[in-house]
RNA sequence: GGGCGCGUAGCUCAAUGGUAGAGCAGCGGCCUUUUAAGCCGUUGGUUCAGGGUUCGAGCCCCUGCGCGCUCACCA
């Protein structure tokens, strides 16, 4: 029982809650009355203020009550909307002395109130509602944390907020309601999305939903979710990619396909892991790495622009431009010029080894040549991707999925896009040649062995779809809730979604006796 | 999974091994233009949990749980 659990504190809001109930007074009526948000009568107000013959800005608002000033004969609150705060100025004279009290017995922090009157400016200055009548819609019985706001030089300086992460991320509704900057990154995540929707509709692609719920798994190098059908008696597991399907669209005929969903990989969870996460695919048909490099740097520069006003954003203590072009470095050329390796030079696992060992760079022994690159991309390279940079032309045995450059069978037309050293997007020529699918598949099962759930497995259906002819194109996946990250400045992808992966805590899983290993 | 750090009132934080505190919130007063309102008074604690050392533990030790940072795994 919620009330069994509540404080003294949170009766005292309950019995306010009985007594008004008491009196006849319903504290969650089934109707409300707001007819204005809380910035529209500010606007109205100071529009006709200094008009000759202004009419009263007369107004419902409603809102959360974030501050209370009683003062005996008058009362002063604020109340906030989605569009922001206003003050209610309550008067003995307007209201008489019984309904003052009644707002300041049985009113809180926390619950909602809807107010009538006239828009009026106080003598300090701020466009207030001088309210004529007000009543509950919906008491809150549980207290939210103190916070204050002060106005110093024109900032909003906060006293007390809520700032414990887990306290936070464990009750984010409490977050929202009390941190206004904590929702403006969800207003922003959403016009991010939007954007990108725009930009990618307004160049031909269609926006299409694929299977989350998947038997094969595959497009990616990570560990998935299982799950069971009961009915079917079938194995699924959550997708941890949207891309074999995309393909198949192509080769269905649409050209441009993109999707932005959720994917799961049942991996480390980290300030850059979530074990679900926003991801946006899209594959263009007649186009190549060279062409989605250009549309990603065309994409996100734009979204930029459109979202914040600016392509030129401040990420940890860099400023960061992303107008095209974005930097370009070919991963060979890259390791030649800042680690003085020529990985050509060493074909195989084993010379390579021998170089890593010189550079004191630790592997666990048996990995491929190409997760070899990969460590001497993280040492040397990926680090120094502070601007926006695109690391192109990968080893050819961790990219089962992507071309081979026409001059160099070890190598695939690949790219990694890089900003402020972190991965935000992965693209390639696609593959489209089936008998050499099958051949990659195959190779992948070899490097990896049977056991291990990262190598790619064999998508029979897969390879008929492309057996059907598929044409060629480009591909590019991007992790939206990084894209999120670098454009609002935040480090930890938890502060960029809403509801994060959090460990269970002791008690729920002594409650929860359904969990699975 | 490893290492380091943290966990005290609803929130933000104090407290040499020696009576658990402050501000805000709450409650009771005073106050007719306040705005971090103010002034006076006051309530509120399983110090994350369990064990140990000690005359005595919020503090020291052990175990567990959670969070943060970091490394590993992993794009």
């Amino acid at each position: 029982m919620l009330l069994d659990t509540f404080s003294e504190l949170e009766r005292n809001r309950y019995e306010k809650l009985l007594e008004m109930r008491a009196q006849g007074v319903e504290p969650y009526p089934t109707r409300s009355h707001k007819d204005t948000e809380a910035a529209e009568a500010i606007a109205r107000f100071e529009q006709t203020e200094n008009a000759p013959e202004s009419t009263p800005v007369q107004v419902t608002l409603g809102g959360r009550i974030r501050a209370i000033r009683n003062m005996g004969k008058l009362s002063f609150a604020h109340i906030e909307d989605k569009s922001g705060k206003v003050q209610l100025f309550f008067r003995v004279d307007e209201l008489g002395q019984e309904k003052l009290d009644f707002f300041a017995n049985h009113f809180d922090l926390g619950d909602f109130i809807e107010a009538s009157g006239t828009m009026f400016r106080t003598k300090r200055g701020e466009v207030t509602l001088q309210v004529s009548d007000f009543w509950m819609v919906a008491k809150a019985l549980l207290p939210l944390p103190a916070d204050k706001d002060e106005i110093v030089d024109g900032k909003v300086v906060r006293h007390s907020q809520l700032s414990d992460p887990e306290t936070r991320f464990r009750n984010r509704y409490v977050d929202l309601a009390v941190n206004p900057e904590v929702r403006k990154i969800f207003k922003l995540r959403a016009a991010i999305i939007k954007s990108i929707r725009n930009f990618l509709d307004n160049r031909g692609f269609l926006e299409v939903e694929t299977p989350i719920l998947q038997p094969i798994y595959g497009g990616a190098a990570a560990r998935p979710f299982l799950t069971y059908h009961n009915q079917l008696r079938q194995q699924l597991y959550l997708r941890i990619s949207f891309e074999l399907y995309l393909k198949r669209l192509i080769v269905g005929g649409f050209d441009r396909v993109y999707e932005i969903g959720r994917d799961f990989r049942n991996e480390g969870v980290s300030f850059k892991h979530n074990p679900e996460f926003t991801q946006m695919e899209l594959y263009m048909a007649y186009g190549d790495y060279h062409a989605i490099m250009e549309l990603t740097e065309q994409m996100v520069s734009q979204v930029a622009q459109e979202v914040l006003g600016t392509q030129i954003i401040q990420f940890d203590e860099h400023e960061i431009n992303l107008t095209p072009p974005w930097n370009r470095i070919q991963i060979r050329q890259g390791l030649m010029d800042l680690a003085g390796i020529d990985i050509a030079a060493y074909p195989t696992a084993e010379a390579l080894g021998e170089v890593l060992k010189e550079k004191k760079i630790n592997f666990k022994p048996g990995i491929p040549r190409g997760k070899m690159i990969g460590l001497l991309m993280e040492e040397y390279l990926e680090p120094t991707c502070i601007q926006p940079t695109f690391l192109y032309d990968y080893p050819r045995d961790i990219s089962p999925l992507a071309k081979n450059k026409p001059e160099d069978p070890n190598t695939v037309e690949r790219f990694e896009a890089f900003i402020s050293g972190v991965e935000l997007g992965n693209a390639f020529t696609e593959l489209n040649d089936p008998l050499e699918q099958e051949k990659r598949f195959s190779e992948m099962g070899r490097e990896y062995g049977e056991g291990e759930e990262e190598r790619h497995p064999m998508d029979e259906d897969y390879l008929r779809a492309m057996a059907y002819g598929m044409p060629p194109m480009g591909g590019f996946g991007m992790g939206v809730d990084r894209l999120v990250m670098f454009l609002t400045n935040n480090h930890n992808i938890r502060e960029v979604i809403l509801f994060p992966h959090l460990r269970e805590t002791f008690d729920e899983i002594e409650e929860d006796s359904t969990k699975q290993e």
